[in-house]
DNA sequence: ATCTTATTTAAGCAACTCCTTAATTAAGCA
DNA sequence: TGCTTAATTAAGGAGTTGCTTAAATAAGAT
């Protein structure tokens, strides 16, 4: 499927913005919390112990970039995910990451055994 | 498929590495003309019409995240792709974003119509 | 050994990221 | 209106990124 094309310099650009937007623990963190639910920046705050001002920086960078979407009700705002494909991508980025990290063992193992 | 079990702290941080390694418009690039074959770091820099200087910083980050890996022969040192699943990571994403971008324009058109 | 081409490394600087603390805005309620 | 909780924004500083230029390595050929 796709590729081959030539892609314009300005969706590498667009899209390293995107990958920016991951490149962050706590957020990559959000994005997993928020898989299957919304919740709202103070429950966001307190899952992954950080500080009010902070989680909202984060929410703010992802909302930006169209990862994230945000209603309000009442006093609260309830964020959740723009668009679960990210959830894909962030799931096989991170088998990539499990076979690396299995390999990397696996090379361990051979070189004390 | 998976997800839904607890995810150690650690495991985002190096996820977030990974992130990071992909958040810069040369290196999707290269990612994307390394999709199907192995090309010598000059050649790279050719194709993107970069520096061997530039070029050669942004391959070391690669390699050294896993991303990527080389081999020399003779003279030259030639870069490939060291898990293809990263191309299938980086498809989808791109998916992501041009859904994103389409939906930006339709609302654009909604409000200029 | 010397030259040439391929590639990497080093140094320096501007721009950006992320955190913390403190101040500000928003909604609902007494 | 004034209070309270939720959330955002602003300011400042330590650390990181990415580029350019120049110097250093590496392999092969003369």
């Amino acid at each position: 499927m796709s590729a081959k094309k030539t892609i314009p310099k300005e969706i590498y650009e667009i899209h390293a913005d995107i990958c920016q937007c991951l490149a962050n623990p706590k957020r990559l963190e959000i994005i997993n919390t928020l898989r299957d639910k919304e919740l709202a920046a103070t429950e966001i705050a307190g899952k992954l112990g950080i500080s009010c001002a902070n989680a909202s920086q984060h929410l703010a960078i992802m909302r930006n970039k169209g990862i994230l979407k945000s209603r309000r009700e009442g006093v609260s705002i309830y964020y959740s995910l723009a668009n679960p494909k990210v959830i894909i991508a962030c799931d096989i980025m991170r088998e990539v990451l499990f076979e690396y990290l299995n390999e990397k063992q696996l090379l361990t193992k051979k070189v004390t055994a």
